[in-house]
DNA sequence: TCTCACACCTTTGAAGTGG
DNA sequence: CCACTTCAAAGGTGTGAGA
């Protein structure tokens, strides 16, 4: 099935970063004097630029800035405010007033000099309050503007690890994207929304693999010349900025200094600090190329910063955007990274955790060689366990009770820690931080649960009102559309996946069409339809061998839904005389779909099942079955894999040829007669090949099992499928001889010949796609989760559909059922993964942990 | 350290039919 | 004109070999 993504929004309301503003030793003024100048010649390195008082004192400053992280444990002395006000200062392009309120004392502080140049600080700490937005300002008029980063949680695990961006010569996108949301905008304003990207220190550095932390290898490189890159949508109005997030998914990175189209240059190995600036638009003028000429406020997010790479150091890094990446999703298969690789992994990411944070809380990192001993092994296991505590969500992690810790530590409580995460502390950390279970987000472990913590774990997927159709696109320069919201304090979600506004999710095909016997006339009953994962693997289709292979585990699975059929309740009078046609269902991959869709990962396996509940006159839709009583009914032959692009040319052509919205492919000119006889023999091999597979193994070993030794008893199990998917009753037990007699008579293809027939929907077409996986319920399900698998479900055995009794066109005799009182509770997925599903293109949100997936929404048309 | 070809995947827009 | 298909091309990923 394919699945077709809807722009849509998400609610990031209440992970909104806060723009408070606080003062630090990072330099504003100096970085901003810096990136200010002329686009194209701010060049020089941050420490010899300095063209005023100002900024002199502030590029001693910059000179020790390294990082959010060397800044953190300054933090607690900071004072109210990094924001200089200036006057509105329309006549003078400069401020005309610094006010520095404080400064902070220097890195040196915190070690000694020698060290701060042998190894620095990763920016990567998990006790700091990330969000510690820096805000510059020129313009009064803008003072009370905030900006919030979108993606913060995401920026933050990113973070926690020293985030990489890869940079070419031909420019690459930066991963992740910048997304920044304004409030305090005057609607009729017009602003531009510019970022450029500046250096963080005058340093370059190294990554010592050996010990995976990053050391400082001496001095910057010449600076690349600093580019402003103005939003492409800009020129925004305040009333565009409140409403949709500003994206930079389309700017790009490069190490190419000639570089022609724009990018960012970047010089690899060097660290950079992203910086949004918003812009007063002056209808005179062209682009923005100079920010000291124009009325600005400046936003920089300290979670965002990276270091330009041409390939990445960090494995930690590199496993962080292919899990976060839908573009990388291809390397998610696990023969790059098995369960049995995983597990170390993720020993490394409490090492990498664990070894930051001893760090910080022991000393100077560059002293680390030395403290890194046995000597500090008590001191180290204590922060340890700080780590612990506060990624796991001690309220108020700091300050912390060091006897407590020793006490912890003594009765091995980290590892209590680590056991209510229910899945292995993993990567992204704090994914699992997502995953609904109650502990404090780590970051914001102490934060008043509204402020910065995470969102309602159950965040109701309430229907949204249908996007206007008139909603000003993308903020990006992409198709990807943004939202409309007319709250400006909780903002709700935003579409932030390039997806255009016209594209659909496309239907199901075959349409699942059910009829009901035994219904009581007089009794109203809702059909709903749910699909939910057959297994907890994701996959792959190998083109070469024309079949699916396991690719690895299953990606977190998307928010399960009950699709309730839009003419319900029907009377049991209706349900006896007509076909129930679930031909309106739409899947899709948006994961924050409003509209009722499924929505559900690509290349996953996918059951369909159908629900038959009791209507209950005072009740509102079916949102949870429990509450309801109902009976089950599942279709094995109807499993299918959700794609995005079809992968097995087989399943195009039948689609092609059963779809009649797809006749328009029919053309003999994709497919002559000539080749349609090879096709149906490919049918034919197919079929015989993943039959005979299954009967001697496992498909998706078939490597193993696809031997010619097998060959005799391949050919007696293709018989066997085709008896089997031609009607002979009782396909199973089948008898060998006859399979045999059949071989030899050239059975098979009489068999084919029926073919001819035009495949009856839905029921054929569902046992006839060619894609006839193992049984789900024999293959991929746990005995008791769909119930008692049936010892030999007559599969697939329909004669070729009578004539015309729309009531009998569907349908296996008999689908595997479900009772309400069986112990399978409804509508959960089959495989509850205790994956968070992590999508870096919505906002993070909170989730109840899967065990309480309830499904929600429900379609009406 | 960097570059490039590559496989894998998603996205996008075009082309076609039908209502 | 819109809804709905699939196709095919474009383009975003990290990989891994080689310079």
């Amino acid at each position: 099935m394919l699945l077709g993504a809807m722009p849509d929004e998400s609610a990031a309301a209440l992970l909104l970063p806060t723009a408070k503003t606080r003062a630090t030793d990072f330099s504003i003024a100096a970085i901003m004097a810096r990136g200010a100048g002329s686009p194209q010649s701010c060049t020089r390195p941050p420490s010899v630029h300095s063209t005023s008082n100002d900024e002199q004192i502030h590029d001693d400053h910059l000179s020790r800035l390294s990082s959010p992280g060397l800044d953190d444990g300054l933090e607690d002395d900071d004072i109210e405010v990094d924001v200089e006000i200036c006057s509105d200062g329309a006549p003078s392009p400069r401020p005309n007033k610094i006010k520095m309120l404080r400064e902070s004392p220097p890195i040196s502080d915190c070690g000694s000099e020698a060290a701060e140049t042998d190894r620095i600080s990763p920016d990567l700490v998990l006790d700091r309050p990330v969000s510690k937005t820096k805000i510059l300002c020129n313009c009064e008029e803008l003072v009370n503007i905030e900006c919030h980063l979108e993606t913060k949680d995401l920026w933050d695990k990113f973070h926690d690890l020293g985030t990489e961006m890869i940079i070419t010569k031909s420019g690459r996108r930066m991963f992740p994207t910048l997304r920044v949301s304004f409030t305090g905008v005057r609607p009729e304003q017009r602003y531009a929304v510019i970022l450029d990207i500046v250096p963080v220190d005058n340093k370059r550095y190294r990554y010592a693999y050996h010990r995976s932390s990053w050391l400082v290898a001496g001095k910057a490189d010449p600076p690349a010349p600093c580019r402003l890159y103005t939003h492409p949508d800009s020129p925004f109005t305040g009333e565009q900025l409140r409403k949709q997030v500003v994206s930079f998914e389309k700017v790009k990175l490069t190490n190419n200094e000639m570089d022609k189209h724009g990018h960012i240059v970047l010089n690899s190995m060097h660290r950079y600090q992203p910086r949004i600036h918003l812009v007063k638009w002056k209808d005179h003028t062209g682009p923005v190329t100079d920010l000291e000429q124009e009325q600005y406020r400046s936003f920089i997010f300290p979670e965002t910063v990276f270091t330009a790479v041409t390939a990445y150091q960090n494995q930690l890094i590199t496993k962080l955007k292919i899990d976060s990446n839908p573009f990388a999703k291809g390397f998610r298969d696990s023969s790059r990274l098995t369960d049995f690789d995983r597990e170390p992994m993720d020993s490394l990411f409490m090492e990498q955790h664990f070894l930051r944070n001893s760090l910080r809380l022991y000393g100077d990192p560059l002293d680390a060689e030395n403290n890194n001993s046995g000597s500090l092994f008590s001191a180290a296991m204590m922060e340890k366990a700080r780590a612990h505590i506060q990624m796991w969500g001690r309220a108020g992690g700091n300050p912390y009770n060091p006897s407590e810790l020793h006490a912890m530590l003594l009765s091995g409580a980290p590892g209590q820690y680590l056991a209510r995460s229910a899945v292995p502390l993993g990567i992204p950390t704090q994914l699992w931080s997502q995953s609904g279970v109650s502990w404090p987000n780590p970051i914001h472990g102490g934060l008043p649960p509204g402020l910065l913590g995470p969102p309602p774990p159950h965040r109701p997927q309430i229907t949204p009102p249908p996007p206007p159709s008139s909603t000003p696109s993308s903020s990006s320069g992409s198709p990807s559309p943004t939202t409309v919201n007319s709250s400006s304090e909780l903002r709700l979600p935003k579409a932030l996946f390039p997806s255009t506004l016209h594209r659909f999710s496309p239907r199901m095909f075959p349409t699942l069409r059910v009829s009901f016997t035994g219904v009581r006339p007089e009794q109203r009953y809702a059909v709903i339809l749910d699909i939910v994962p057959v297994d907890n693997k994701r996959y792959r289709y190998a083109y070469h061998r024309s079949s699916w292979l396991v690719a690895g585990k299953a990606d977190p699975p998307a928010p399960c839904r009950l699709y309730t059929h839009p003419d319900s309740p029907f009377t049991g009078e209706q349900l006896r005389k007509q076909v129930v046609s679930f031909e309106k269902v739409k899947l899709t991959n948006n994961e924050m779909d409003k509209h009722g869709h499924i929505v559900l990962n690509s290349m996953h396996r996918y059951q369909p099942r159908i629900h038959l509940v009791k209507w209950k006159d005072h009740t509102g839709p079916v949102t949870d079955l429990e509450q309801e009583q109902y009976r089950s009914f599942i279709f094995p032959e109807t499993v299918f894999t959700a794609v995005t692009a079809y992968q097995n040319q087989l399943i195009t052509k039948l689609k092609i040829d059963s779809n009649p919205f797809a006749k328009g492919f029919r053309d003999s000119s994709r497919l002559t007669d000539f080749d349609r006889e090879p096709m149906d023999s490919l049918f034919m091999e197919q079929h015989f090949l993943r039959n005979s597979l299954r009967l001697y193994g496992d498909p998706l070993d078939a490597e193993n099992n696809n031997s010619g030794s097998l060959f005799s008893a391949a050919m007696m199990e293709k018989a066997r499928a085709h008896i089997q998917m031609w009607g002979r009753a009782g396909g199973n037990p089948y008898n060998p001889s006859e399979l045999h007699a059949m071989l030899l008579s050239g059975a098979p293809g009489q068999y084919l010949a029926r073919s001819a027939v035009p495949l009856g929907i839905p029921t054929q077409l569902w046992s006839q796609s060619g894609v006839s996986w193992p049984n789900p319920i024999h293959g991929g399900l746990p005995p008791g989760l769909l119930g008692p698998p049936p010892p030999h479900r007559p599969q697939i055995t329909p004669p070729p559909p009578p004539s015309s009794t729309p009531s009998s066109s569907s349908g296996s005799p008999s689908p595997t059922t479900v009772n309400s009182s069986s112990e399978l509770r409804l509508p959960k997925a089959l495989f509850p993964s205790t994956l968070h599903r992590f999508s870096p293109y919505t906002p993070s949100l909170s989730r109840t942990s899967t065990s309480s997936i309830s499904p929600t929404s429900r379609l009406t048309h």
